[in-house]
RNA sequence: GGGAGCGUAGCUCAGUUGGCAGAGCACCGCGCUGUGGCCGCGGCGGUCGCGGGUUCAAGUCCCGUCGCUCCUCCCA
C-alpha cells in the first residue's frame, strides 16, 4: 500500500533547492539591510491567538485555518500567517520594553485549507518582515522601499511590477465606516448572499470581499474607506504618498483594498506582478497599529508586510536561463578492484575533510559507467586501481581538458589542495 | 465557494470503431578486458491514479473517488 503526500503539501525535489536557497539568501540578505533581524516563531499558537488577533470573521481564520485539539484539549492551529506570533513573541518577551523600534524578519511554512493551484498550495511559505513601535509614516514608505528593493534583487524588474495602495483608516473611524457600510448594503440586503447577509450584522467590510457575483456587483459602488477617514488618518495617508513620491515609488489608488486579515490600520498594500495570472499579488502589508494591544501588549504601533516564496519561485524559474547544470563535486573517485575501493575509502575521507566535495561509486558499477558518472557530476576524476597501488600513486584526471597526471598518493591525500583547483 | 480539462514506464508523451500496452529520454550491460562526452546493439522498467459498472473482451465506454492543472474567486 503507497502512502501519498496530502493535497495541497508538496516536496520541493533537489532540483529545486538550490533556487529556494538562493531565495532565501538574497530575502535574508535584503532584510538584513533594511536593519531587520531575523525572529523564528512556532509553526503550532493557539488558534485563539488567530481568531482574536486575524480576525473570527476573516476567511483566513474562519474557513481555511487548520485547527486541531492537543492530547488535553486544547485548541491549537497551524499558523495560517506570521504577524499574530511575532506580535504574541513580541509581547511575550518584553521586546517593547526597550523602548525602541524592533524591526523583525521570518521566513516560513504557513497552512491554510484552500483549493490547490499553481502558486498556491495549502503548505505554502512565507518571508515578512515586522516594524513594531513606530506611527511614523516614512516607515510605511520605507517598509514599501523595502518591498521594492527585494524585487529589484531578484531582477523582477519594475515593469511587470505596480504597487496597489489604500487606506482604511483607524479604529475610531472604523465605526462610521462600518455604518456606512451597512447602511448601503442594508438597502440591496436581498441582493446579498446569505453569508453577507450574516455578514452585515458582524462586519460589513469583509462583503468588499465576498466572491459571490452578486455581492461583488454590489461593492463595486459602495462607501469608500478613503472618503472616511479622520483627518489624523488622512495626513498619515498623504504623507505616506509624499514619502513615497521622494523615494520614487510609483502606486495606484485601490478603494477596494482592503486586505483580509481584521488587524489592518490605516495604510494597507499589495505589490503584484503582471506576469502572474489570477495569483498576482507576490506580497502584501500594511500597518496594524492595534494588534499588539490587543494581544495585551502596551499600545503599539507597528508596520509590516508578507509574501509568498512559491509566487517568486515560479517567476524566477520561468525565465530563461534557470538551471544548466553544473557538477556539484569536485571530484569522483573511479576505485577499480576491492583493494582500492578501500584505500579509496580513506582518501575519499581525507578530501571531505579538506573541504574538498568528493564522491565515489556505489553501484558496482564499471569503470567505464563510472567514468561517465564522473564525467557528468565532477571536476576531476580520481582513479586509483591495483597500478596505482602498487606505485603508491593516484591518477588524476582533469574532466574538462582530458589530461591525466599520476601523483603520489601520500602527498595527495595530505595535501589534496595543492592538486585539486 | 463556482466552472472546465487532464492522470499510461523514473521523465516527456503516443495508443485507431473497445481486440496481445508502445516510443523517445534516463538507467544497466555489451561492442571497447584499466578510462567520460559521439555512435551502434541488447536489456531492465507498467497495480494504464484508485474503486466499482457495462462487455466474450476496457488504457479506451459509464459512475464514483483521489490527485494535478486552468478559469473564476481569494489572497502570499
Amino acid at each position: 500500500m503507497r502512502v501519498e503526500g496530502v493535497r495541497g503539501m508538496r516536496d520541493i525535489l533537489p532540483e529545486e533547492t538550490p533556487l529556494w536557497q538562493s531565495l532565501e539568501a538574497e530575502i535574508r540578505e535584503a532584510f538584513a539591510h533594511w536593519g531587520y533581524r531575523e525572529i523564528r516563531v512556532p509553526v503550532v499558537e493557539r488558534a485563539e491567538l488567530f481568531s482574536r488577533g486575524v480576525g473570527e470573521e476573516t476567511e483566513v481564520v474562519d474557513k481555511q485555518m487548520y485547527v486541531f485539539p492537543d492530547r488535553k484539549g486544547l485548541e491549537l492551529a497551524l499558523r495560517p500567517e506570521a504577524t499574530a506570533p511575532v506580535v504574541r513573541a513580541y509581547v511575550e518577551h518584553g521586546l517593547h520594553a526597550r523602548g525602541d523600534l524592533a524591526k523583525l524578519y521570518y521566513l516560513g511554512p504557513m497552512f491554510r485549507y484552500e483549493k490547490p493551484q499553481l502558486g498556491r498550495q495549502r503548505q505554502f511559505h512565507q518571508y515578512g518582515v515586522e516594524a513594531i513601535g513606530s506611527p511614523d509614516p516614512a516607515l510605511d514608505a520605507e517598509v514599501m522601499d523595502l518591498a521594492w528593493h527585494l524585487m529589484e534583487r531578484l531582477e523582477l524588474g519594475r515593469e511587470g511590477l505596480f504597487l496597489r495602495l489604500n487606506s482604511i483608516g483607524c479604529r475610531e473611524d472604523r465605526p462610521a465606516y462600518r455604518e456606512a457600510l451597512r447602511g448601503y448594503f442594508a438597502a440591496h440586503a436581498d441582493a446579498l448572499c446569505p453569508e453577507c447577509q450574516r455578514r452585515l450584522e458582524t462586519n460589513p467590510l469583509r462583503i468588499l470581499d465576498c466572491k459571490e457575483e452578486g455581492c461583488r456587483a454590489l461593492s463595486r459602488d459602495a462607501p469608500r474607506s478613503a472618503d472616511h477617514l479622520c483627518p489624523d488618518c488622512r495626513a498619515h495617508f498623504a504623507d505616506v504618498e509624499a514619502h513615497l513620491a521622494d523615494l520614487g515609488l510609483a502606486h495606484e489608488l485601490d478603494p477596494t483594498l482592503v486586505r483580509g486579515l481584521d488587524y489592518y490600520t490605516r495604510t494597507v498594500f499589495e505589490l503584484c506582478s503582471r506576469d502572474l495570472g489570477a495569483q498576482d499579488a507576490l506580497l502584501g502589508g500594511g500597518r496594524y497599529n492595534g494588534l499588539v494591544e490587543l494581544l495585551g501588549g502596551p499600545p503599539t504601533p507597528a508596520v509590516g508586510f508578507a509574501g509568498g516564496m512559491e509566487r517568486l519561485v515560479i517567476l524566477l524559474s520561468s525565465r530563461s536561463g534557470a538551471g544548466g547544470s553544473v557538477p556539484d563535486l569536485d571530484l569522483y573517485l573511479v576505485p577499480i578492484g576491492n583493494e582500492a575501493k578501500r584505500e579509496g575509502a580513506k582518501v575519499l575521507s581525507a578530501l571531505r575533510r579538506a573541504g574538498i566535495s568528493a564522491d565515489t561509486d556505489y553501484m558496482s558499477r564499471s569503470l567505464r559507467k563510472a567514468m561517465q558518472v564522473a564525467g557528468r557530476s565532477a571536476r576531476y576524476a580520481a582513479i586509483l586501481g591495483p597500478d596505482e597501488l602498487a606505485r603508491g600513486q593516484i591518477k588524476l584526471k582533469d574532466l574538462a581538458s582530458g589530461e591525466e597526471t599520476a601523483v603520489g598518493l601520500a602527498q595527495f591525500t595530505a595535501d589534496p589542495r595543492a592538486f585539486i583547483r
